[in-house]
DNA sequence: AATACTTATAGTCATAATGACCATAAGTAT
DNA sequence: ATACTTATGGTCATTATGACTATAAGTATT
């Protein structure tokens, strides 16, 4: 499978993950020019695949994480980007429940591991610019569409959901108005139960109602937070 | 120059013209297996340029369009996009005053034309696709974005740039709460003069406020259309 | 048992924005 | 003089927003 390389083609992916907080998907060089730095996944396209079905072979030789939906950033094609030759390097990215994924390094990779974002190592080439690309893509989408389906519990608590948008925003709101506008959107559905074992009044549980999660996800929206 | 050439990666420019509607520009091709046909202004990218500089000097080269701001929209990477071979495509856009350029073919094109929207004739390859992807990227901008500094003689009505959105959004717009909304956002200002030759009464004619118009491409904001 | 914390949740309130209008103004065309 | 056309000024009910205040319901501490 690999003989048919494009040469001067490849894929860089910027996972995110999120469970408490926000974290990205670094993977360690065991071979090559780079070795022994941390990096975004990333590799060569071969000749017989899309673009989309490269990102999905590379990051999971690499990392173990398989069938995920990537979605494209750009082609990112400064001359001199890559130092030893001409490379164009197509970005990916994509947010997950980091605790969903066994993480396993394989391929080139010598090891794999989960970076919360103020912790990220220096990166080579121009993956300090792919991954803030990517941030302020990640940004823009949570605003456009609900988030959070696959990286909430089943049931969840509002705080766990404001925690969410605040961890990949960035920023801080306010607790009431964010109840508000949420319930308002009828995004989430009361169970009718509450968290337990915790140290102080317990919050109701929620779930996503599936029709106007993708009703939402359909149609666009803004959310102004 | 063109010696050194990728021989997967190519360019495809999507470019927007405006006055008094929406159009895209095609050349035809002159030689090739797509000879006779009209499609996106494209070509192959060297070793010694960027992406950036690539779509620009392509678009150059075929149609005498020079120095524009074009915007990456993504790469289109399909495994079969292109008959003879295997190519990726990195899609370029942008928006311009048709009437501020003269077009010229040049190079492998034998004409160039502007198309009105709904008259653009059948596209090879997948420039359907990358037709409408910038369509849509073009939407969007212009709702994060003012625009039409560009587009808009020195002198324009009110009603000259709700056109503009109009084309662009493909909808109607209230005039009232149209006025409302740019004269409160303080975008642009009033010149104390008035149409003449008009058949019914004249409107008040404005400018873009310099100032207004740089920090609101800046800071970004969302117009609510 | 009382009190201090912590987080949950309900509600207020002034302000601003929105969409759907109506009405009048100021011209030209007939 | 009247009919049209587009411009422009307003109203108005509804909704959204941000900044708070207040109370509830638990646990932890003394």
């Amino acid at each position: 499978m690999a003989e048919h390389i494009m040469e001067d083609l490849s894929i860089d992916c910027v996972i995110f993950g999120f469970t408490d907080e926000l974290k990205v998907l670094l993977v360690k060089h065991g071979e090559g020019i780079s070795k022994g730095k941390w990096a975004l996944p990333g590799g060569w396209i071969t000749y017989e695949e899309s673009l989309d079905a490269a990102a999905n072979r590379i990051l999971y030789l690499l990392t173990g994480v398989n069938n995920l939906f990537l979605e494209q950033l750009k082609a990112f094609g400064s001359v001199d980007r890559f130092p030893t030759k001409r490379v164009v390097t197509v970005g990916y990215y994509t947010l997950i429940k980091d605790t969903d994924y066994d993480v396993v390094a394989g391929y080139t990779a010598s090891d794999v591991q989960w970076f919360s974002l103020d912790e990220v190592p220096e990166l080579p080439y121009d993956h300090d610019e792919i991954l803030s690309y990517a941030l302020d893509q990640l940004k823009s989408k949570v605003k456009q569409e609900p988030i959070g389906f696959n990286l909430l519990p089943e049931k969840f608590t509002l705080l766990q959901l404001q925690n969410l948008y605040e961890s990949i925003l960035q920023i801080k709101l306010d607790k009431p108005n964010f109840r508000r506008k949420i319930l308002g959107m009828k995004l989430i559905v009361d169970l009718g139960e509450k968290q337990n074992n915790v140290s102080h009044r317990a919050a109701k549980l929620y779930k996503f109602d599936q029709e106007v999660y993708q009703a939402l996800k359909e149609h666009k929206f803004v959310l102004d937070l």
